[in-house]
DNA sequence: CACATATATATCGAATTGGCATATCGGAAT
DNA sequence: ATTCCGATATGCCAATTCGATATATATGTG
């Protein structure tokens, strides 16, 4: 999925500009898709070349001029034939994750300050989707209760698996006292 | 975090070329980080330009030369510098949860057999995390059971949560009734 | 009073993706 | 039998995307 189809879904749920495209996608999108301004706007301008979008644009005094994009019925038959194929796998890069796998690297300590750290990220990240989530299309509540749902049982994990990987300084001192029994 | 610092991860653990890296990043990282041929095989020439890899050169017959990369003692203390900073946040991009938020727009049934694929996949991946998680390290096996976690609780989410986006065709046509409560 | 944040668009180099090319072998399906 | 696919192995290339920067101003914060 590029941002061209990404564009076009957030317009489906109203006019925008490219500036409050990124905002919508930071509010309602940001535990599942992003996009830089970078490909926001070229993303814009080809759609408007394509007459898969519209185009107003309302002069502002001192700013630039606000682009307001919507629709047009050929943009909302693309982006419902986008939705015959069906979705690729979930894409996950998470440095947290890689830094725990090379947890026996790391200085003492950093390992349950990085765990405090995201244990607190996830926390803020919950109570911010519940506030959203009460005005709002089963469908939205759907993927934002997705959303809670993982980051609460990431957190569990976390507090109940810790010790794996903050034993890890002390153990890897044992390991190396035992090389016999390595792969 | 880059390539680049991804190779000296995987070599780390062990000498591998390309193609290996490329496979043990589908093992063991598949579920939280991956990269492609494109970015590996220029990651690994610029690490051994900079002299933080070593090259070996086996011929091979009928195939293209195989070369065996290890890290220099510049390349660990390189990858030991990269953990000084706290890792950023996770970047996930999920084509199936666009398709969720944008149900009402697909067609009947197509919601549900995008569900039960999903479920599908996720079981697989369980069961492939578990039967490598015996003979690991206590890091690989916090790593692995936080992505084991994690299926699990989107499986149990999906299936007591589904008929949110299921019914949503139903009550698309219901709301169309009452365009008055619509903001 | 300096600094960060929000509004708003846009460009540009660097990084990354995903498909293709090249070449061979073994196994599975037709 | 033969065709087709996947594994092995490196690498190129066009298209896409990221992240930083530029530009300009108003408002809130320490």
């Amino acid at each position: 999925m590029d941002v061209r189809t990404l564009c076009l879904g957030v317009l489906s749920l109203g006019d925008a500009s490219g500036y409050e495209i990124k905002k919508r996608l930071e509010d309602t999108f940001s535990h599942f898709y992003d996009a830089s301004f970078g490909s926001i706007y070229p993303a814009l301008t080809r759609l408007q070349k394509d007459g898969l979008v519209h185009c107003e644009t309302e002069a502002q005094a001192n700013r630039p001029d606000k682009k307001v994009y919507n629709l047009t019925v050929d943009g909302r038959l693309k982006l419902v034939a986008q939705f015959n194929n069906m979705p690729g796998r979930d894409r996950v890069r998470s440095e947290f994750l890689v830094a725990m796998l090379f947890s026996d690297l790391l200085p003492a300590g950093r390992v349950g300050e990085m765990i405090d750290r995201r244990i607190d990220e996830h926390r803020k990240f919950v109570a911010q989707l519940e506030s959203r989530e009460v005005r709002s299309t089963p469908a939205q509540q759907f993927v934002a209760g997705y959303g809670r749902a993982l980051y609460e049982a990431a957190t569990n994990y976390l507090q109940e698996n810790r010790y794996l990987v903050e034993s890890e300084a002390l153990l890897a001192q044992v390991d190396n006292d035992r090389v016999e029994v390595a792969d």
